[in-house]
DNA sequence: CGCTTTTGACCCGCGC
DNA sequence: GCGCGGGTCAAAAGCG
């Protein structure tokens, strides 16, 4: 009772504050439809009508100016029509490249089927570390060896089991509810999954964990926390967040609102508690801590879920972190058959370095180099470790330039299951590497028992239109492709006039989302109809789209109002067809709204503390040249009804603080 | 005045 | 059971 009391305290006050930014802000966001304007200046049709209709009744008029009308809207069908050509060689290269996956894929299967045991033991002479790190928490000692050798056989298991969920989109949508729970579970409350379960006040109020007495009544409401109490019934997932700071706080767009402070053992610096205070009873909470090793270094933590509309500004950080530990929690469900292991493919992760694309990824499994090295990432289940039981953490580790890299402003994601400060130890880490010189996939291996891992693909990317070149999902590292933007492979981005190869996404998802064809209709499938396919994955599953909208706010950052903007004309016009069935949970121009959030953070000059700029804007020069790849992708699908759409650059006034 | 931050106290879980 | 440490509370102070 007391608690409820302090915290409807704290509510109202935070609601206050909050209208009173969002009155503020209300102007800004609004330019984000611009499949209006778009629509507006699109038709050839219009064009070819209109001459024609001139064409009849004027019948006196020269003859001259209609020919040349006809002439034009001759060139003008022709450019569509070569347009469509080009998109149909794409489509089919993207099916020979899902066949010829698909093979390998069966080969590995095969192949790993008969060796899964001498590959065992080879893996385990060649490597501790690896044992070390798949298991992460356990010492070096003999005895953990052992069962570390037992744990590489049901990893093996799930391995096998990953790559079968990858290629063969064993989905488990409809598996006691159990992947749209897994999705978003932090910020996806889907109407159809978890609402009736819940009153929305309580939805995802976990917090405190600690507060046994009201954790009973709290704790049954929330169907994320369901799901997560499924796996991990104390503890919810968190996302830890590393990146350099000089600010005292990221500012990752929501209203935070200090509540505590401590010195934690092992760490000089001071630990910080926030909670959100853009909504009442949001649960989600963060903690906010120096490195210790590396001041510069700041460590957000956050939990929970919001369970609000978010600024656009928050969105990115939000939906990163959602689909972060939707990606954690989901590969604990994926071991739930084998309790304390969880499996998560490397592409997954590594083309979730910027938040849970991961259905997509777990697609893109057919890399042979998967095979080849064990990209699995291994975690330790928390139920399973004496140690704290502390909150399965997943640490997306966005400093630039370990010293070890010679890049990669971008992802280092860290699985971890335990609180990285108090169990350094047992830390997991997977390194994503940027795009700018080093595309390789490493498991850094760090003083802290990381585990050191590279995966580098053996053929140069051509990263620089890609706006997610740091997140390669290339399913096939040994081909040679050229890395595409993602939505330019879904035509979005009809702008860049370069030929591109990249079908990773679009391809990998595309079996994901038609797990429930008969591959073989896949593959016969008209072209057409896989974009149509395309797009309904796409439109369907909010996660991807979260995860798109992370990926690319996290690695664009901040870019040029009016480029994105007319850039986001562009990919309009040139997607209108996608565009228009893409609108069930985010309208175009939500998802290209690119210029107002982020960058509106960055140039907002009321920004003040947060350093979100420093990370979320660290768009390598790459970003910065690419021309079809600027728009971002802010929509939180996760909160219920699209019309969030009001936060602004008074928003981020004091996000962090 | 209202909201946020500070900070010591308190609660709780865990390990010994 | 006790101590430790993380996390939270809540009164007081600070700030705009």
């Amino acid at each position: 009772m007391e608690l409820v009391s302090e915290r409807s305290r704290h509510e109202a006050g935070g609601k206050g504050a909050k209208e009173g930014k969002r009155s503020e802000s209300s102007g800004d966001d609004e330019n984000l439809p611009e499949q209006e304007n778009i629509v507006a200046q699109e038709p050839p049709m219009t064009n070819i009508e209109r001459s024609s209709v001139d064409a009849g009744p004027n019948a006196s008029s020269p003859k001259k100016e209609e020919v040349d009308e006809l002439e034009k809207t001759k060139v003008e069908m022709g450019g569509v029509m070569e347009e469509n050509e080009r998109l149909k060689m794409r489509l089919n290269r993207i099916l020979n490249e899902y066949r010829t996956l698909q093979m390998q894929f069966n080969n590995i299967v095969e192949q790993e089927t008969k060796n899964s045991s001498d590959k065992l033991n080879n893996i385990i002479e060649e490597s501790d570390e690896l044992v070390s790190l798949s298991l992460g928490r356990l010492p070096s000692n003999p005895i953990a060896k052992v069962s570390n050798k037992q744990t590489l056989k049901e990893e093996e298991e799930h391995e096998k089991e990953g790559l079968a969920l990858g290629l063969d989109c064993k989905f488990e949508t409809s598996k006691s509810g159990s992947t749209t729970e897994h999705l978003p579970a932090t910020n996806n409350p889907s109407p159809t999954n978890s609402s009736e379960l819940v009153p929305k006040e309580e939805a995802g109020e976990t917090w405190p964990p600690s507060k046994t007495t009201n954790k009973a009544a709290i704790r049954s409401v929330a169907a994320e926390d369901e799901v997560i109490s499924q796996q991990n019934p104390a503890k919810k997932a968190r996302v830890c967040v590393r990146a350099r700071c000089d600010t005292p706080t990221l500012n990752d767009g929501c209203q935070w609102r200090k509540y505590g402070q401590k010195i934690s053992k092992g760490n000089p610096c001071p630990r910080a508690y926030y909670r959100c205070t853009v909504a009442t009873s949001c649960p989600v909470r963060k903690q906010v801590q120096r490195c210790a090793q590396d001041m510069s270094i700041l460590i957000t933590t956050y939990e929970g879920t919001h369970n609000h509309p978010l600024p656009l500004s928050a969105t990115a950080m939000a939906s990163t972190t959602s689909a972060a530990a939707s990606m954690l929690l989901s590969g604990s469900s994926t071991s739930s058959s084998h309790p304390g292991l969880t499996t998560i493919p490397s592409t997954y992760t590594t083309t979730t370095a910027s938040a849970g694309l991961q259905y997509g990824m777990n697609f893109s499994l057919s890399d042979a180099s998967i095979n080849k090295s064990k990209q699995f990432y291994h975690l330790s289940h928390p139920s399973l470790s004496s140690s704290a039981n502390s909150h399965p953490t997943i640490t997306l580790d966005l400093t630039s330039n370990p010293p070890s890299s010679s890049s990669s402003p971008f992802a280092r994601f860290t699985s971890d299951y335990n609180n990285p400060s108090r169990y350094p130890s047992s830390t997991t880490s997977l390194n994503f590497s940027s795009s700018e010189s080093n595309n390789a996939v490493s498991w850094s291996n760090g003083m802290n028992g990381f585990l050191s891992y590279s995966a580098a693909p053996q053929q140069p990317y051509n990263n620089r239109n890609n706006i997610l070149s740091t997140i390669n999902i290339n399913p096939v590292r040994q081909q040679p492709m050229e890395n595409n933007n993602i939505l330019s492979t879904i035509n979005i981005n009809p702008v860049r006039q370069q030929p591109m190869e990249n079908n990773n996404i679009y391809s990998s998802y595309m079996q994901r989302n038609n797990s429930n064809i008969p591959i073989q209709s896949q593959q016969q499938s008209l072209p057409d109809s896989t974009i149509a396919a395309a797009t309904k994955a796409i439109t369907a599953d909010p996660s991807f789209q979260s995860a798109l909208a992370a990926a690319l706010t996290s690695i664009i950052g901040t870019k040029s109002t009016t480029a994105t903007t007319t850039q986001g004309n562009h990919h309009q016009q040139g997607s209108t067809s996608v565009g228009e069935n893409l609108g069930q949970k985010m309208k175009w121009g939500e998802l290209f709204s690119s210029s107002s959030a982020l960058p509106a953070a960055s140039t907002a000059s009321k920004v003040s503390s947060g350093c979100a700029s420093s990370f979320l804007n660290k768009a390598p020069s790459a970003a910065t040249t690419q021309t079809g790849s600027l728009m971002c992708l802010q929509q939180p699908l996760p909160f219920p009804g699209p019309k969030s759409a009001s936060a602004s650059p008074g928003d981020n006034r004091d996000t962090t603080n």
